[in-house]
DNA sequence: CGATATACATACATCGGTGTATGTAAAGAG
DNA sequence: CTCTTTACATACACCGATGTATGTATATCG
């Protein structure tokens, strides 16, 4: 057939990546097969193994579009030198959450990755990836309770690394089970509840105010 | 072949459930062929055709023999005119912790089911079970920590329903975590000062102490 | 304005897996 | 002691998916 020019092929690269992350999402990544995709985005497989060597790396190209949700918060939380660390993290969390809410194709991948996908073999590096972003976080979560904690923001009862965990240990849960349970609930709403309970707790008693509900 | 005796049946089912667990858990759902499963299990297909519809039957029936960490919670908790409900159920946690790493079995299957299958078709309602199991557990909790609230032992910063929530989020994460990255943390140590923080923060302040490490 | 590389489509060979049909030897019922 | 049923093993037919080889029309470059 006719040859595209560069930018059209471009194109056909992105509505094949399009279409494997829609098919994948939908019919799970072992359960689709690379015709699928190729009908879908409405070419054959040909055009799909000049793009790609095969699946997995198709796979590996779709992952690369989106950053993670872990990935995310590490690079908000970078900006250290704040005078309100917990504030900080606060915003952040509550951003993490709006921005997940916002942006379907990172929901898609997201959800790809937790509950659509088999992590072995030549997909290993995959977690690999997740738990290197994991690590991140809960290695920056660490070192900012650590400074809250020198601030005198943070109360002595939680240790900085144990309560950088249950933090990061709920931010995931709440992305985990929103995208889990078909987004049954307000993510920003329901979470900011849960973000604002939990810092409350981390900070030293302020006048006793009502519980915030949770959405 | 000679026909086995009905108790040897068992036991040849028996076989093939343990045998799709191990290749399940190393190879995944998809990437598991009944052949193999067969070979490790020292049959043919025509015994897993004998025993099983077909692979996800088998599947079923695996996932039947076990008990979810979250069922196991909603069940160690039921116990419920306690009067102290908060150190209930910091109790259980840590039991449900310790129960996990102990049962290989149990690692095996959640591990399957949270890392190596793909919930869609006909595996849903494998995907509902976890759901309702989480939302059993959610309301458990919850009117637990509505007791806790009425007796006064819940602090006022906390509202029930999210001290809940964050506290099963917390669980689950663990849970995974140490499931997902391969067990390289001291899950007890580790969730225990989890728990331990948390509840501390959610219980009345005491004459402060030294809050604890992780392991 | 050829020559060549590009961007695919088409065709083919292969293979592993599934489901089912059939064989069969022993267990259990009477 | 037979007859039937059980508990498998064996054999077969049938895709569907993969990978590769090949065709081919057109950009693009010198």
């Amino acid at each position: 057939m006719a040859r595209n020019t560069k930018s059209a092929a471009k194109e056909t690269r992105r509505r094949i990546l399009d279409a494997a992350e829609r098919l994948f999402f939908a019919n799970g990544v072992a359960q689709t097969s690379l015709e699928q995709i190729a009908e879908e985005a409405g070419v054959t497989r040909g055009a799909i193994y000049w793009h790609f060597a095969d699946r997995v790396a198709l796979f590996r190209a779709m992952l690369e579009d989106v950053r993670l949700p872990q990935e995310d918060m590490v690079e908000q939380a970078a900006a250290c030198g704040n005078p309100d660390p917990l504030g900080l993290l606060e915003r952040v969390a509550c951003d993490s959450l709006a921005t997940l809410a916002a942006d379907e194709q990172r929901q898609r991948v997201y959800a790809i990755l937790l509950f659509r996908c088999e992590y072995l073999g030549e997909m290993a590096d995959v977690l690999q990836r997740q738990q290197d972003a994991d690590t991140a976080m809960q290695a920056n979560l660490a070192r900012i309770f650590t400074m809250a904690r020198d601030d005198g923001a943070l109360v002595p009862q939680w240790s900085p690394d144990v309560a950088a965990r249950v933090f990061a240990l709920m931010m995931r849960g709440l992305w985990v089970d929103w995208l889990r349970y078909g987004r049954s609930f307000d993510l920003v709403a329901h979470g900011a509840a849960c973000v604002e309970q939990l810092f409350r707790s981390f900070r030293r008693a302020e006048p006793a105010a009502a519980p915030v509900e949770a959405g």
